[in-house]
DNA sequence: GCATGATCATGC
DNA sequence: GCATGATCATGC
């Protein structure tokens, strides 16, 4: 094809419109424009010497919308018809990062289409306006790199059809009934997106004060999307869009009527009763002095996995953590999560929050054991768990804003024998969690936002919190 | 006895 | 070399 031919594309036709969309793949945003305005110069010469007005590197509107004006040449159109209605291709143009350590995540969740509380209810999966846009999606992959200013800069490396496969499917639409029913219950304010496992209910409101209506409860309900999640997106990336990446092993090998959940635990409550030396030897693990993971090691097994990773618990975000009951009926420890950066925390706002948006999107698998009286761990069961929304939002909240507030007006420290006291929320201060230490050693530290350094910190869960949230027949007797 | 601070062990 | 899960030590 020689140089300045239009490449056409049959709008009818999906095939056709994803071939056309390899002409993309390699290109920034700002090169895709500036060979359409080539093509429109050249046309306009020709007809009346007028100049096409260039790309405004200032526009509104997002990248999507650019390549559909600028690369297919369709005005954005509204929301209820998918993009490339006779096709019935829905086009999304998302971002994905490299990681350090060179692996590729998706950076962002994929937003499908907003939640109508009031209509959706009354919408079958099969008929529903999130499936018209979802079962056939053009994905436009660009790489996000933090050094780029412009985002025209961005580069497209991949332009792929997608549809989710049938074992993610079954998934998907247990997801959607998950969300539909909690709304139904009158829950619409309490959704989360750790309440599911590929299909989220994502929070999507321009400020915190926009709130909507839902149809069985007076109460108010943040505006929420629903999305494929970022952990779906970026498995979706590493296997079905870029090609011959080697994926986990999955849970489900040969189909169920069990929905994934139900199928977890019922394998893992045949073995309830077990000591974690039994289960040792059940599996051929071998049993070391400090087992580090041991009873998650354990989990996989139990599971059938022979790694330490699962394909659906990729997926879907889920992290599987043991719980060790005391034969006094309490929990000994505090749940720790990944340490934060004092100096990245400030500069957060709690909606943007790399803990609260952690707990929100993170489903748990807790695997509960209890000490008997002879000191034998023994396996009781396992719950999937997340966060309430309610006590995100309000316990969770005020210590992440406490201790914001307490880096910002300088950390109090204070020595006391050998140790350091600090002025970060402490366990007394809230039901849910607390601020505390979480490094090799008490030299292992991070910047403060004044210069001075401090004891690296992590957010725990209460251990007694996290003991309510358990239930019952896994606790007692 | 328990909250708070400190440290260990291991895997990636 | 660091993150993470687990556990220990100190001090009230």
């Amino acid at each position: 094809m020689s140089e300045g031919t239009k490449v056409f594309f049959d709008e009818c036709d999906p095939i056709s419109i994803e071939t056309y969309s390899q002409n993309m793949v390699g290109k920034t945003f700002a090169e895709i424009c500036d060979e359409d305005d080539r093509e429109k110069d050249s046309i306009l010469a020709e007809t009346s010497g007028y100049k096409a007005s260039h790309e405004n590197k200032k526009r509104k509107g997002g990248l999507g919308e650019l390549i559909e004006e600028r690369f297919f040449h369709y005005a954005a159109n509204n929301d209820s018809q998918p993009d490339f209605d006779k096709a019935g291709v829905e086009l999304k143009v998302t971002p994905y990062k490299v990681n350090k350590n060179g692996s590729k995540s998706a950076k962002e969740r994929l937003i499908i289409t907003m939640i109508d509380y009031c209509n959706v209810i009354n919408e079958k999966f099969e008929e529903s306006h999130l499936w018209g846009k979802a079962q056939l999606i053009l994905l436009v992959y660009y790489l996000y790199e933090k050094e780029i200013k412009n985002r025209l800069d961005y580069r497209i490396n991949y332009a792929k059809l997608f549809t989710p496969p049938a074992e993610d499917l079954k998934i998907i639409k247990h997801d959607y009934k998950i969300i539909i029913e909690k709304i139904k219950a009158g829950k619409a304010h309490e959704l989360s997106e750790g309440d599911t496992m590929y299909l989220g209910a994502a929070p999507k409101a321009a400020t915190s004060k926009n709130r909507r209506k839902q149809p069985y409860s007076d109460e108010l309900a943040k505006p929420r999307a629903f999305a494929f999640k970022n952990s779906y997106m970026t498995y979706v990336l590493n296997n079905y869009i870029i090609s011959g990446k080697s994926t986990y092993e999955s849970i489900i090998k040969e189909s169920s009527e069990l929905s994934f959940e139900d199928y977890v635990m019922d394998k893992i409550d045949k073995y309830n009763g077990y000591s974690v030396g039994a289960l040792c030897k059940e599996f051929n693990v071998e049993y070391r002095k400090n087992p580090k993971n041991l009873e998650a090691m354990l989990a996989y097994r139990m599971l059938g996995i022979k790694g330490n990773h699962a394909e659906e618990f990729e997926k879907a975000n889920i992290v599987v953590k043991t719980i060790r009951i005391t034969n006094k009926n309490k929990i000994k420890e505090n749940m720790s999560f990944p340490n934060f950066k004092f100096k990245e925390l400030v500069e957060e706002e709690w909606e943007d929050s790399t803990f609260g948006n952690y707990l929100e999107e993170t489903r748990f698998l807790f695997v509960v054991y209890k000490f008997d009286d002879d000191n034998n761990l023994i396996l009781k069961g396992c719950q999937f768990w997340n966060i309430p929304y309610e006590d995100l939002e309000n316990q969770v909240k005020k210590v992440w804003k406490q201790t914001k507030k307490v880096l910002i007006e300088g950390l109090e420290i204070t020595q006391v024998g050998k140790q350091k006291r600090n002025n970060f929320p402490k366990k007394t201060d809230n039901a849910v969690c607390h601020v505390r230490p979480h490094g090799r050693n008490a030299e292992d530290v991070y910047e403060l936002p004044d210069g001075r350094v401090y004891t690296k910190q992590c957010f725990w869960l209460n251990n007694d919190y996290i003991l309510k949230q358990i239930k019952r027949e896994l606790i007692e007797n």
